[in-house]
RNA sequence: GCGCAAGUGGCGGAACUGGUAGACGCGCCAGGUUUAGGUCCUGGUGCCUUCGGGCGUGCGGGUUCGAGUCCCGCCUUGCGCACCA
């Protein structure tokens, strides 16, 4: 390579960024102490004078392929943040684990025919040197993994905490709000009481129910409950899956397997009772707009009103409940609509023929209504949700030949089976408003119904459309109500307190959100910690007999079956071990040792990332899961509110700041939120949400080439050629491809890897290009082309300080020349505010600049300068830092060394260029002192004979923003 | 279809509350070091130009002394939602 011995190499670089990653290890450098727990130090705590700062990664899920220069991407921006603020004076933690339990490593296990736990831990150990050799301020001390029984028991006692609690909507919360998580012993003290009454009113009281009686009670309270529930039963997978984990495809989210709806009995969730907090306390924390819309979305809150429809021609009956919200515009509903799975449909359908008043449309041609509704049913069963999305929004349905009586009107009005209504959704039934509702319209007009408007739509509306929008209502009154001419949001009301009165329905709010299924059928991941007895209750198993270990089995390979079997069965792979499920043991109910089975599920993935930070906290606490002393300094509320949140709203406390990828938007994060919240309704938290910054990076796409079969080639192997005309080809192995740009992995056929880096570049500059590319919440193109950039920055820093042909140090020891100066402080301004904005590849650009002017200094770069320099790039590059900073004269780290300060009265200069512009276009430009007076400029840039050149019929006026800008306008 | 982002040199990207468009880097061009190539160093580099200047931030309008930035309409790309009553 080159001939000068003590040149900035990739070698030399490597030598000392091993060397001082050893140096962090030994010296526990990063090692955040903790006020309480096994690892209390709180003096060491004391001494950081500028607070504390948790900043946090998304889990890493140790793949088997190895990490490529996608993932390190925001581990860089983490490190480079927490470093700044270590120098900023604060207690910073930063560290990372692994979450190792899940579908993937058991996949690849399978794969590879090896047992998860090896394959995961050697993919562990390859993840952990790639890392180690990054040079990441970690504590180390802190790298937690999912799948350690040290850690799991506490994931099962979180499991243990939430079924032993129940929400009582009507307790009030300290933030003034109701409704809260309790311990189910409250609600069994308010039974024994009788403060509370019990479901069957048959004058017993607690103590006279069966213990499967009050078992019945309490599980039907519980926040995790075992219900007969339609699931997603993924036959590819072996296993059910969360609707979150499910595509809008209706397929699985891993693995792309056709899911199909099943009812099984299975361990819920009920995250549903946290649905509106879920949805309000976005406001309180610090996240992007989108993926706060994202979450609303998914939560799917709407406001309305659940309306009852008698039965025309049945003399009693239920009738036909709805939800709507709009019910303002009741009048004008002229029809109603069921779910193909709607349990009403059954006794709704007469016998016989068609009733009077049929019309030739709405019967499919069939013979009778039964006939009619029983084909329409057994067609939208055999359909999947592809077709049914495939058919785009045709309408279709047939009359059920039931009737029914608007409510309002008293007309009777014909009923429906049609498929455009869910049965998933509000009541699964609905009442069409053709006149206020597109899809009532279209398939009123479809099916020539009535179509009445109740709210006038403005002058130019297309009359043959329906009108959503706010206007006045009109053909809106009986004997008792008026709404004609009330305002959308006034009729609503008007209308909701009518029917409240009159006992036909009241105002009510829906959610698209579902209780989280929780079980899986699968072999790696958390055993339940609850056993069944003989009678089939389930008990939690005692908190001093965790964890429940995984067991190791002979097979561990799920049963998986053909992927369109629909009608399988599941069968987890713990089941097959007898001698585990068969269990005997005291559960210290007083009655002793008992025989029972356990449960063969595992948790899903989520729930050891649901709460990995909190473990973070204390690692090493055997008492607690974090001790409270700790959970609060680390992520108790702060003082000031989230920036942009509404007035009046408190801090929820949580991490300072969280980054990783969006694609966790709905499912990690919305899981997380609700762990956490019930921890802090149970009194285990002082925070009320985990999270109270997230930032969404973007990612790091690299180039991809396909041939002319559209296959992927190996994008390392392609050659690019710059032809006579500057066009740019690209061919492998001789033939041309295209190039497109692409996530990073091997179905691309384009990995990079970082070792392929720190071999070539070093880490430094490895990180420095990531951090350069540009901002960090943007998706950019790999090129590693341009990484040499980085490395001839990082060239030049080490030139500026130490002398290529000998080693020796090149620092001066005098004062830098006023102008170093000034380029010193206003680069280490704007570094300053930066770095504290995620700002990392500007922060760059301005060192980069300071840099390249420290290099022009002919007789050497002053130690003020070189020192400046070194500390504000070691957040960036720490190991060059670190060497620089020790070869300056230093014996200690530079970790914890405060981060350079400007001088205020040097950010100003003395002389400033001002921009003369005649009609807005730059005509001159003249150097003047920064302090000069509007009027000595105006003189000054109207004698500029640019200007004069300019200027035909004289002056109009002369707009001066002193000192850098005249804008002259002529006559 | 609805909603939200984003469109700036050959490329990645700068530009604070409207005030010098293109910082910094890649690439490219020229020169230097080197036996040569590469590395490295120095300088140049938006486009056009009759060398006066003209034109330039997706397109078309507008507000303003002045617009990449603000307003209106469109186009393109990306993301999210998608019969949610």
């Amino acid at each position: 390579m080159s001939e000068t011995p003590h040149r900035y190499t990739a070698e030399l670089a490597g030598t000392i960024e091993v060397a001082w990653q050893d140096r962090w290890a030994e010296r526990g450098t990063f090692h955040a102490p903790n006020p309480a727990g096994p690892w209390g130090d709180p003096q060491a705590v004391a001494g950081y004078s500028a607070g504390h700062l948790l900043v946090l990664d998304m889990f890493p899920y140790p793949s088997g392929a190895g990490l490529h220069v996608g993932h390190p991407l925001g581990y860089i921006a983490t490190d480079v943040y927490a470093r700044f603020h270590r120098m900023l004076g604060r207690n910073v933690l930063h560290c990372l684990g692994y979450d190792a339990f899940g579908l993937p490593a058991e996949q690849y296990a399978v794969q590879t025919g090896q047992h998860p736990r090896k394959t995961t831990e050697e993919n562990i150990t390859i993840m952990a040197r790639q890392l180690r050799r990054l040079g990441l301020g970690h504590d180390d001390r802190r790298a937690i993994r999912t799948i350690d029984p040290d850690y799991y028991r506490w994931t099962q006692w979180i499991f243990l905490q939430i079924f032993n609690a129940w929400y009582d909507p009507d307790a009030p919360r300290e933030d003034g709000g109701t409704g809260r998580a309790r311990p189910i012993e409250e609600l069994v003290e308010q039974y024994r009481r009788g403060e509370r009454s019990l479901p069957a009113e048959d004058g017993r009281g607690w103590e006279d129910l069966s213990h499967v009686e009050r078992a019945e009670i309490l599980d039907a309270h519980r926040l995790v409950q075992s219900l007969e529930a339609t699931v997603n039963w993924c036959p590819g997978l072996g296993t059910v899956l969360a609707n979150e984990e499910v595509t809008n495809e209706g397929r699985s989210d891993r693995g792309n397997f056709p899911v199909f709806r099943r009812n099984l009995r299975q361990w819920v969730m009920r995250i549903t009772e946290y649905a509106d907090r879920l949805a309000d306390d976005l406001d309180r924390v610090n996240w992007p707009e989108k993926v706060k819309t994202m979450q609303r979305n998914w939560i799917g809150r709407s406001q309305g009103a659940h309306v009852t429809f008698p039965l025309a021609d049945a003399a009693s009956g239920p009738g036909i409940e709805v939800f709507t919200t709009r019910p303002d515009t009741l009048f004008g509903a002229t029809f109603m609509v069921l779910a193909p799975e709607h349990p009403l449909l059954e006794a709704l359908v007469p016998d016989g023929g068609w009733p009077a008043g049929t019309r030739e449309a709405w019967t499919a041609g069939a013979e009778s209504p039964r006939a009619a509704v029983e084909a329409y049913r057994a067609a939208a069963a055999a359909k999947t949700d592809l077709e049914r999305q495939a058919e785009g929004k045709a309408k279709t349905g047939v009359f059920t030949g039931g009737w029914a009586t608007n409510p309002v009107t008293g007309a009777r009005i014909p009923v429906f089976v049609a498929d455009y209504v869910l049965m998933g959704y509000g009541t699964g039934a609905i009442m069409a408003v053709p006149a206020q509702d597109e899809r009532d319209w279209d398939f009123a007009t479809a099916y020539e119904l009535p179509i009445v408007r109740t709210v006038q739509p403005p002058a130019g509306h297309d009359e043959s459309t329906a009108f959503t929008g706010d206007g006045p209502a009109v053909n809106s009154t009986n004997d008792e109500l008026s709404l004609d001419g009330l305002g959308v949001a006034d009729a609503k009301e008007r209308m909701t307190a009518w029917l409240e009165e009159k006992g036909l329905g009241r105002g009510a709010v829906t959610y698209k959100l579902r209780d989280w299924l929780f079980a899986r059928q699968r072999y790696w991941g958390e055993p339940f910690p609850v056993v069944f007895d003989e009678d089939g209750i389930a008990y939690g198993v005692p908190e001093d007999q965790l964890p429940v270990e995984l067991p190791d089995v002979p097979d561990y390979s799920p049963r998986v079956y053909d992927p369109e079997d629909a009608e399988s069965e599941p069968e987890p792979p713990l089941a097959r071990d007898r001698d585990w499920v068969e269990v005997e043991l005291d559960l210290g109910d007083g009655r002793g040792r008992r025989r029972f089975r356990r449960d063969t599920n595992v948790m899903p993935q989520w729930a050891g990332s649901c709460w990995y930070y909190l473990r973070y906290l204390d690692p090493a606490n055997a008492e607690a899961l974090v001790d409270p002393e700790n959970e609060s300094y680390w992520m108790g509320p702060r003082e000031q509110p989230v920036a942009g949140a509404p007035t009046g709203t408190r801090d929820p406390g949580g991490v300072d700041l969280y980054v990783g990828g969006v694609e966790h938007a709905v499912l990690h994060l919305l899981y997380a939120r609700f762990w956490h919240k019930v921890l802090h309704d149970l009194g285990h938290l002082s925070s009320d949400e985990p999270f109270r910054t997230y930032f969404a990076q973007g990612y790091i796409q690299a180039p991809a080439y396909t041939d002319e079969r559209g296959q992927y080639v190996e994008a390392s192997a392609v050659e690019e050629e710059v032809g006579e005309d500057g066009q740019v080809t690209f061919t492998y192995a001789g033939r041309p491809v295209t190039r497109e740009f692409g996530k990073i992995g091997k179905s691309l056929k384009n990995m990079v890897s970082p070792d392929d880096m720190y071999a070539a570049y070093g880490a430094d500059t490895f990180r420095l290009y990531e951090m350069g590319m540009g901002p960090l919440e943007q998706s950019k193109p790999w090129d590693t082309r341009a990484v040499v950039g980085s490395q001839r920055f990082l060239q030049r820093l080490w030139r500026n300080v130490v002398d290529e042909e000998t080693g020796a140090l090149r620092v001066l020891e005098e004062a830098p020349d006023a102008q170093t100066a000034r380029v010193l402080h206003r680069t280490i301004d704007a570094v300053r505010t930066d770095l504290g904005e995620l700002g990392f590849n500007t922060a760059i650009a301005r060192l980069t600049e300071l840099n390249n002017a420290l290099t022009k200094l002919e007789a050497g770069v002053p130690r003020e300068a070189a020192e400046a320099l070194v500390l504000m790039v070691a957040p960036l590059a720490p190991h060059i830092a670190e060497e620089l900073w020790m070869r300056m004269g230093h014996p200690d780290s530079l970790a914890h060394e405060p981060f350079p300060v400007a001088d205020p009265a040097l950010l100003v200069d003395e002389t400033v260029t001002c921009v003369v512009q005649v009609r807005g276009k730059v005509r001159d430009r003249l150097e003047v002192p920064s302090d000069i007076a509007e009027d000595a400029l105006r003189e000054l840039a109207l004698a500029s004979p640019k200007v004069q050149a300019s200027l035909d019929n004289g002056v109009r006026t002369v707009i001066v923003r002193a000192p850098k800008l005249v804008n002259v306008v002529p006559a």
